[in-house]
DNA sequence: AGGACTGTTCCGCG
DNA sequence: GCGCGGAACAGTCC
């Protein structure tokens, strides 16, 4: 979402801000009316895009939220962002979960720290010694301690479950019992998840966002198909209140 | 009709 | 301190 905002937004200047959901009104967008948008970047889960006029927007897109580049109807949106070379981009989000904040650039950094976020597992590439340090004291099952913001920002329930498919761990394992061999194949399997929704939602179009968007991901929305591993049925538990896929045949 | 949902924050129990 | 359930936010989809 970022990679889009800032491929849609950079260098542009902004015409017009409009926010038809009432939500979004006193959050100070107008004042980035007339200021041409220099850089989009991400932090953890929040979008920022960084303007001329020393002050940012921040985006955070919850679980339904999306930006989208020239919206075909205007029912959806929550707040358009209309720019020159005339385009528009527009906050969609269904459940209205997701918040958007007008701040001055020099203020991120106290709002990031307000957060409690972790380091970031990508781009840099991180090992296996850096996973287990990140998350070292926790005891809890490694699907769910992946999450933790505090200890390593943006993995979600998505990534989680993917990214220890492709380890070939089971979820249920305390953090603690991993081996350096686990540990290594977590952090490349974070990695490969990340690259690979990267390079399968390269385009305008967010589609994991949208109905029936399971398509790209192995076992997360498959339960009850077979594995693409090993063919054998995925199935879907629940560990703390939130839906976890894995096959139960490739975790031994 | 009822359950499930990609996130975060808060409360409360054990 | 920690894990975790539940609630809240709110609306759609199956």
């Amino acid at each position: 979402m970022a990679q889009n905002l800032d491929r849609w937004l950079g260098g542009r200047r902004i015409l017009e801000v409009q926010t038809p959901d009432e939500k979004f009104q006193g959050v100070g967008l107008d004042a980035v009316v007339g200021s041409t948008v220099r850089r989009a970047w991400r932090r953890a889960k929040y979008a920022v895009v960084d303007l001329d006029c020393g002050r940012s927007l921040v985006f955070h897109y919850r679980m339904t939220g999306k930006t989208v580049l020239d919206p075909e109807g205007l029912r959806r949106a929550r707040l358009r962002i209309v720019v020159e070379p005339f385009a528009v981009v527009s906050f969609e989000d269904v459940r209205r979960f997701g918040e958007v904040w007008c701040m001055p650039t020099a203020e991120l950094s106290d709002f990031f720290d307000r957060k409690s976020l972790g380091p970031e597992p990508w781009p840099d590439v991180r090992g296996g010694p850096w996973w287990a340090e990140a998350l070292a004291g926790l005891r809890g099952p490694i699907k769910t301690v992946m999450m933790r913001q505090e200890r390593v920002a943006g993995v979600g329930n998505i990534i989680a479950s993917e990214a220890l498919f492709l380890a070939g761990i089971d979820p249920r394992v305390s953090a603690v019992n991993l081996d350096d061999e686990q540990w290594s194949r977590l952090a490349q399997g974070v990695r490969t998840v990340i690259d690979r929704t990267l390079d399968a939602e390269s385009g305008d179009e967010i589609a994991y966002v949208n109905a029936g968007g399971e398509g790209s991901f192995l076992v997360y929305g498959h339960a009850g198909e077979p594995c693409p591993r090993c063919g054998d049925e995925i199935v879907r538990i629940v560990q703390a209140s939130r839906g976890t896929f894995y096959c139960p045949s490739c975790v031994g």
